[in-house]
DNA sequence: TATGAATGAGAATTCATTCAT
DNA sequence: GATGAATGAATTCTCATTCAT
């Protein structure tokens, strides 16, 4: 919406380009193995329009954690807030946030990987912000904890922990390729979620 | 006949040294923040000195991986053959997992962030050598199901994915000198675990 | 408008400098035993500036090989391509390959003596190239042999590997601050060829 | 006849292991690309061994040179002494220095691809020797001239030079696996130099 | 906006040689 | 005689970034 109407619409945008390179060349060999001379000849411009939009190597990796945590933080806050029961809401949330993983694989990949290749400032930005992420999340846990609809006898830092430990690391084995949907495996990690939180 | 007796048994041989300021450095900074000099003189050995015992600075990254390999392998191994019923070789399993990784932390972190820096023939190595090692595990869940112990509802890989996903992320939160020790949070692990694959 | 004119045309490019400091290095020490470093202070730019221009160290010695290729094959094709007597384009070609490589004896004392420094696939080249130098040679003496002009007591590749054999090696004896001219000693080069090829 | 018999026949002497492939290693891949390690590694001795009976790598480069020389200045003599016309014996010398150059092609091909890796003052003495080498060549040619049996139009030094040139030269394209025995080439390199040599 | 030549600091690795045993 | 661990200096090459145009 913010964005003009491009006169070719077929050709992304030079950062929207650079953006795109970047996550799939990052993922795909490192941060560190993947040089702006590569990067930009991947994406069709030169080094000087790189500069030109991004301030540093750095800098295109952080766009990387920017565009998923605004866009994971935005589907949980949705979800978090639509009625239902809280189980219903835990498993949505749950699921659903592996299905985004699995749609950005290269992004999930980058984010833990790299995670210490951002300068320190910005390290603690994204763990900031993610923090604000599995708060909202635990906030649903204890909600229902507190209905008497999940167990407490594990605290829910633990089980949110658990629980995005596991989904963070769905870039280390899923692979579109294989037999299971990203649905599918949000199904059965939901499922299994809940049934761990179930009361006895 | 081997070695005699050495004056200062204290200090480690050259390659002990290395391989223990390698894994401290590659936890702190990461592999490829980590110049061969930094390590070297953190080991306080000459550079030759490195190369003579390590073919590359990548030979001592998977040194890393292959120590960490083959201990938690040997602990599922011991702890799957024990006696007792499947729940509690399971729980067992699960919970010294937790331990080893959170007493072994460093490599732990340095095992899923920096995999694809091995180069691709030892990144197979690993893998072939960790899914030998899920599949032990699995071999625990699929034994419970067999037995009505456990739920079927989700595939046993799926719950072992999601198990060890968690683990491998501990190094991402995980601090020593947090409220809980590396048992508590073991306990809980495997209790959720527990949890989440009891019969309804 | 490809560039202006500039204030000191005598300062050569850099790409220039590096050849021509390459050249002269090369032949003083030798290819293994001149660093990049010592190339790129002789020649008054920096590694990097180095690195812009050419891939590697290797991609200059070949550079060096090219020129002379190159330069070699063109004065001959004219040569061949003149008028007059199949002995006298003979032996003004053979005069003439003499004087060009005592002209150019740095060249041509790394021509034979690091071929081998060259990668595998560059080195096919040269020889393919200098293949066809050679026969083009050759060709002029068949025709000689055809017209009955000379000899053919001996195979005409046989006297076009010995002739070249000894011009390659002009570089290990001859010395432009000797007595002869490299014209005098092309002129007996000649000489001595052509008598070798008289009819008795 | 100086050494005394080995206690084992077939296995060659420490020294006589490490010339060898010495002989063999810097031939094929050159003085500079040989490693130490590889060197011993090839001759199945340790690099103590090596540093007991030589005292430098290229202390072992000069071995091969001793040995090539001796050997031709050997030969040389003999056929000099001989009986026989001047041109029969001139012959037999320009014949036979092409045998054992490509009998010996591995050292012939070190020898002038190599020189400049020795130390300066073993560069002069091999040029030294070769110097007396070239001058008994010379005497022979001179010899035919004074007699009235060789045409003096070119200098005696200049034709040695290029025969020796086009000699030296031949590691750089003869093969023994070729259709030219080693006595052909000889034999039609001889005849090219008498008849360059033949009164008009 | 955009270019791309040039920078310069630093990277991993190699290697002939030494020396205590 | 022989070993092989250890040295340390040198080597080639990489790369993010800058800046005149």
């Amino acid at each position: 919406m913010t964005k003009p109407v491009e006169p070719k619409t077929v050709t992304p945008s030079v950062p929207d380009r650079l953006l795109a390179e970047a996550t799939r060349l990052f993922a795909e060999r490192g941060f560190e193995r993947t040089s702006v001379q590569e990067l930009v000849e991947a994406a069709g411009v030169t080094k000087g329009a790189m500069y030109h939009y991004f301030t540093s190597k750095d800098d295109l990796l952080y766009a990387v954690y920017e565009r998923v945590l605004t866009m994971q933080m935005a589907r949980l806050a949705e979800i978090a807030g639509n009625g239902g029961s809280v189980a219903d809401r835990l498993h949505e949330a749950a699921a659903d946030v592996v299905m985004t993983t699995v749609e950005n694989l290269d992004d999930t990949l980058i984010f833990f990987r790299s995670l210490h290749m951002l300068s320190p400032g910005r390290q603690s930005e994204v763990r900031k912000e993610r923090r604000r992420y599995h708060e909202l999340f635990r906030s649903l846990i204890e909600e229902g904890v507190r209905e008497g609809a999940f167990q407490d006898g594990v605290p829910a830092d633990i089980v949110v922990n658990q629980y995005f430990g596991a989904v963070h690391h769905l870039g280390m084995w899923y692979r579109a390729e294989g037999e299971l949907s990203g649905a599918q495996v949000g199904a059965y990690y939901a499922d299994l979620l809940l049934a761990s939180l179930r009361t006895p």
